[in-house]
DNA sequence: CGCCTTTCTTGAACGTGTTCAACTATGTCG
DNA sequence: CGACATAGTTGAACACGTTCAAGAAAGGCG
């Protein structure tokens, strides 16, 4: 892309059919994006300036901000689109497999699979996911419909399977194996390990130990057990 | 770890203890620290530019790179600070207390009590903690003296108390306690409930679990259970 | 067509964290 | 003492993310 050409300065032919001005308008937004993305996989997230990505993309730096508020902001398309990736590759393994710890262990593994090739860009802005005040952290208000997404496909994996387990409990499972899921993504992003090997190997230990605990559930002598802990969680999840 | 060392090439004194240079150094470095420290805490870390922190020390800018090596690095200071404090305030509350739960939750509010006044300013600079490559990431290798020191809080609790437990467990225990903090540290710093009630009722709630389980340990129906556990952090923490 | 509004685009300018070559102060040694 | 080395200090300069006043392009409307 020879960045020699005047951009604004072109007219547009008038025999081309004229795309609407909305229409340009989010071809823009688009082509900033992908280029800041591509930018992001080839340099990594702290080497590309802002000024890269409008150069490459062939506009103005001020334009990227008429699309983004800032430069963490490009970064909830990367986000955006790899919890689609993760959505639509459950469902192939959540088609194949009826017992819960089969599912829970194929999700998480898809997870780690979609999000592998990313590891060391995802450690670059894992902080910016980290700050409570950010909208990408996956607790903000901003993120709760791709946390309710998220959410979902674990309440696939439950009631798509066959175990049985506590009424009460299967209430809250969806949400609590979700905080379990943030919590191998938080083990994910630290993992140094070939691979992120330790990563896998904490998914099939944790899984079985999972389904051991969730199946016990609806034993009478943990009734007392695990009504303390489900009022724990009433408890802390009350927001005063 | 007050770090008074001196420079690499360091001249074996003749008698003189009048290390005037060195202490006039250290004197500077004190100063840009507890003059960050406080702007940090009058108006939050991202508001206070080092060109502030220079001027109001009264030295230049370039002064305080010469003693540390970013802005991050400066909150070290504060890490260590709060680190330390939380030790001292520890050994009051386990002097009067010999009972295992009453040991661990004493401990948990005390740090809760240290950390209390910085929440938000620990909140904003929470990121830089957060990232893996990060020195100040409490994985990370220069944290480990702090790390250490603070597991030995843990293995105090659990040392100095008269509970009794399975032999394995009391020796990875201290370590998953000081896990479980971190734990408690994180949902603290996204606890926007006033006074951070919900960490205290988390503390008050997950204590009585964590003990209850920890006695269980014993039982020999549950040892096949708790071999399993211990294999997965075993297979974990295996670095390959 | 001419005029207006809205959408889109521009690039200079600002404040930031950080670097660095130059300089000063201080102690060391012949 | 005088030269030298080391520790400490300076502030201009750099690259960055971000802002903003100004303007261009596109469509609507008489």
């Amino acid at each position: 892309m020879t960045n020699v050409t005047t951009a604004a300065a072109d007219p547009t032919e008038p025999g081309t059919p004229a795309p609407t001005r909305q229409a340009r308008g989010e071809q823009t937004r688009q082509l900033i994006l992908e280029t800041a993305l591509r930018l992001f996989r080839e340099r990594g997230y702290a080497e590309t300036t802002m000024r890269a990505i409008a150069k490459e993309a062939g506009v103005a730096v001020g334009n990227a901000y008429y699309y983004f508020d800032s430069k963490e902001h490009l970064i909830q398309g990367f986000y955006d689109r790899n919890q689609d990736e993760m959505r639509v590759a459950s469902v192939r393994v959540l088609a194949d497999e009826k017992e819960f710890a089969a599912r829970l262990r194929g999700v998480m593994h898809v997870g780690i699979d979609v999000n592998g090739p990313y590891h060391s860009f995802a450690a670059t802005f894992f902080k910016y996911a980290a700050e409570p005040s950010s909208p990408l952290s996956p607790f903000s208000s901003a993120s709760s419909p791709a946390r309710d997404a998220s959410i979902a496909i674990f309440r696939d994996v439950l009631d798509g399977s066959t175990v049985k387990l506590d009424p009460e409990l299967r209430k809250e499972l969806p949400e609590l194996l979700w905080l379990g899921w943030m919590g191998v993504i938080l083990f994910w992003v630290y993992d140094k390990s070939p691979d992120q090997r330790r990563t896998r190997r904490l998914i099939d230990g944790a899984v079985p130990l999972i389904d051991r605990m969730v199946s016990l559930s609806r034993l009478r002598v943990l009734r007392p057990a695990l009504r303390q802990i489900l009022a724990l969680i009433e408890s802390v999840r009350r927001d005063d």
